[in-house]
RNA sequence: GCGCCCGUAGCUCAGCUGGAUAGAGCAUCGGACUUCGAAUCCGAGGGUCGGGAGUUCGACUCUCUCCGGGCGCACCA
């Protein structure tokens, strides 16, 4: 095999282009094996995406047989670091520090010894000793940016399934459900990019309590009937997810009131159950209206779904007894027959006691929410000996749902994936937790690697906003960073409230700026605008970030938002449709074929900042990698951010139309028209699109 | 009680598997539009990285401990 290899024997990469070479017999280093570093089982199958990572792997090779051959060593780990200056070169290693304990002399000597003897390497351009004994390693500039325009590799590495939103169908969508899906949707996204097959999934609980908890409000709070509900839905002057979100705040008072032992939300679980009873269709009907909601909602913010996996379904098709038998069969749990827990089947966990024991089946027989969890996730896995069956969502083949009876023989196929990424929100780990055991004690070592609760920190409201929504506040509670919100109690930020907000902020402004703009256009550009202000303000915090929501931040255009990025693209794209306006008989190939001119190297050496734009730029394979191996989609929005950055500092810095030197003049063309189109990527990741003006 | 997470500039947050002088944005103050549009750019002030001990050539980063805050740990989901 030629060119780029990513796991030799297994992987068969179609390779769509590739702009440089590998050394045939080069042998791509892969990482070592952490078991406990839930992304790295994927990393491997993630190579040759990015030239600057074949440059990392070329240096840390060189580096390490170097090592062997001069001092008959075993090598460590070889990092590599971003230079403080891009002036010092673009990448740093500090190996030498701890090579000379080994070896007992100062690092720069070992240093000197190490570049002199490493020889050269592929698009480095020079080794330089630094500070106190870093290797610092000069990129052949001109090279980075003619192999920056490889574009993706599809790898077969086998199908990653992300599974996220997973609203409740029972109340319109808030602001927690939105970094959810903002989270999950630029995850697949960059998995995507990254040449994965992926499968979304948004997992409907339809026959869950929260479900419940609304028809118990309809039924016996306002003692309305199937009819009544169905004649609500087709109101068209109410917004019947909204109605629920009020109704389910009013169905505590009502148990509190006058069903403290919540009798009849055990008894509507049954009949939803049971079916064909009109509970059961009520609940039916409320939870699909709702779903459907709920997709037009994410809709807004350019996130959809291949399956709607629904869990009367899995109730149906009999998943868990399925897995139930698994369970038993292979002594992952047992019943116990004395104890607290009388009667019921548990899992034991990995700590001692039987206090944690975790009941799996109830003493009446009936099951947990985390047993029909774990068959959900072996279903997932490939691993339960069951499918559902399978129909178009409203007749739409591009989402699909599931269902119990009939279904679409022809269908894609659902399922049967190699990791499973669970994007579920950080109180839910002990939860996911259980659910791993389950897949571990079942015997799926590998594949309970590959069970990954992606978690992130919730949405809470800062003091102000909370004030501002009308909820009350105790002495206490003014002084916290952040509170909490209660679906239970109706308090939160409604997800289409919000977006509406700032639409209409966003349609003001591109109004005042382009008084020219027709309606359409400025409806059209204001919502771009405030699903990229939306996206990027809920992606910029890292994970386990406490998002303290506050209007005046999220309602935010300048400084470090989702326009800022927008704003910088737009004005590369001024520049290209300018230029199309002024020359129209301008071969816009001619800048690329500026990439082999002779005169390039020389210019990019002589102009650091440029570099650094373009070397940011080129690196944007590399920060996906980074993602996905960290789980960690923030690191994407900063790059982003940091790139807008440098365009903004390099536009206000040059001329570029103006530029008298017609050398010069192709250069900074080159340098837009690369710039833009690594934003665009960036942005296009974050699920965040580019507006025609600004 | 057990477990997980957080504490970095006035505020909100970055800081890659330990590495060079701890960075952004907002806010405040002061500058820059006759140009590819100022939703931009430049400059200024602002830090005992919660406290202490340890490991290391090197600690915001790792270990321990204390302080302060958040969240989990149901025959709920």
């Amino acid at each position: 095999m030629s060119g780029c290899e990513c796991k030799p024997g297994r992987a068969k990469p179609t390779i769509i282009r590739c702009g440089y070479e590998c050394k045939p017999g080069a042998k791509r280093e892969r990482d070592s094996a952490k078991p406990e570093a839930k992304g790295a089982a994927i990393n491997n199958l993630l190579r040759c995406r990015s030239m600057l990572l074949d440059v990392h792997a070329r240096i840390k090779e060189t580096l390490k047989a170097t090592i062997r051959s001069l001092w008959n060593i075993d090598p460590p780990e070889i990092a590599l670091n971003q230079t403080p200056k891009i002036e010092m070169g673009e990448l740093a290693s500090p190996v030498c520090f701890e090579l000379a304990r080994a070896l007992k002399k100062p690092p720069k000597a070992v240093a000197e010894a190490l570049i002199a003897a490493a020889g050269r390497i592929e698009t480095v351009r020079k080794m330089e000793v630094a500070g106190a004994g870093y290797i610092n390693f000069y990129l052949d500039r001109a090279a980075v940016v003619r192999g920056g325009r490889v574009h993706a590799t599809k790898t077969d590495a086998g199908k990653a399934i992300v599974e996220h939103t997973n609203i409740n169908p029972n109340k319109s969508a808030h602001i927690g459900h939105l970094r959810n899906a903002a989270i999950g949707d630029t995850f697949v996204r960059v998995l995507r990019h990254s040449g994965r097959t992926v499968e979304v999934q948004n997992y409907i609980d339809n026959t869950g309590v929260q479900v419940a908890d609304v028809i118990v409000g309809f039924k016996y709070l306002e003692l309305k009937s199937l009819a009544d509900v169905r004649a609500l839905i087709n109101d068209p002057n109410l917004r019947f997810d909204y109605y629920c979100w009020d109704l389910y705040a009013k169905v505590s008072g009502f148990y509190e009131a006058s069903d403290p032992q919540h009798a009849k939300r055990g008894q509507t679980l049954k009949e939803m159950e049971e079916g064909n009873n009109e509970t059961a269709d009520m609940a039916e009907l409320v939870a699909m209206t709702i779903v459907r909601y709920h997709l037009s909602t994410m809709a807004r913010i350019n996130v959809a779904y291949d399956l709607l996996p629904r869990e009367s379904d899995i109730l149906h098709l009999k998943f868990w007894e399925k897995a139930f038998g698994q369970l038993k069969e292979r002594n992952a749990i047992f019943f116990e027959p004395e104890g607290k827990n009388k009667g019921c089947w548990v899992m034991r966990l990995e700590t001692e006691g039987h206090d944690d024991d975790k009941i799996i089946v109830r003493s009446n027989g009936t099951v947990t929410y985390v047993g029909k969890d774990i068959a959900y996730q072996l279903w997932k896995l490939g691993l339960l000996d069951r499918d559902f069956l399978y129909q178009p969502f409203d007749g739409n083949r591009k989402v699909w749902a599931t269902t119990s009876a009939g279904g679409s023989i022809e269908h894609p196929p659902f399922g049967r994936g190699n990791i499973v990424y669970n994007v579920i929100d950080v109180r839910q780990s002990y939860l996911q937790n259980v659910v791993h055991q389950g897949v571990l004690a079942l015997g799926y070592e590998e594949q309970a690697k590959n069970s990954i609760h992606f978690s992130y920190e919730v949405v809470a409201l800062s003091p102000a906003c909370a004030d501002q929504l009308g909820i009350e506040l105790s002495a206490e509670d003014r002084k916290r960073p952040h509170v909490e919100v209660s679906g239970r109690k109706g308090q939160g930020v409604k997800a289409d409230d919000l977006l509406d907000t700032l639409e209409t902020e966003a349609c003001k402004e591109v109004g005042t700026r382009n008084p020219d703009l027709s309606k359409a256009d400025i409806d059209k550009i204001g919502h771009q605008i405030a699903v990229g202000a939306l996206r990027y303000f809920l992606l910029k915090f890292t994970r386990n970030a406490i998002i303290a929501f506050d209007f005046r931040e999220a309602l935010n255009f300048d400084g470090e938002t989702g326009p800022y990025l927008q704003y910088a693209t737009v004005r590369g794209n001024n520049i290209v449709n300018k230029l199309r306006e002024t020359e129209p008989d301008f071969d816009f190939n001619q800048a690329y074929r500026f990439l082999d001119d002779p005169k390039l190297p020389g210019m990019l050496d002589a102009a650091d900042d440029i570099w650094e734009l373009l070397y940011s730029a080129s690196r944007l394979n590399e920060i996906a990698q980074q993602v996905v191996s960290s789980l960690e989609p923030a690191s994407l929005a900063k790059y982003a951010f940091t790139l807008a950055q440098r365009f903004s500092l390099f536009y206000h810095r040059y001329r570029i139309m103006s530029e008298a030197d017609p050398d010069r003049r192709l250069f900074y063309l080159l340098v837009v028209d690369y710039t833009r189109q690594a934003l665009t990527s960036a942005l296009d990741l974050m699920g965040i699109e580019v507006p025609q003006r600004m």
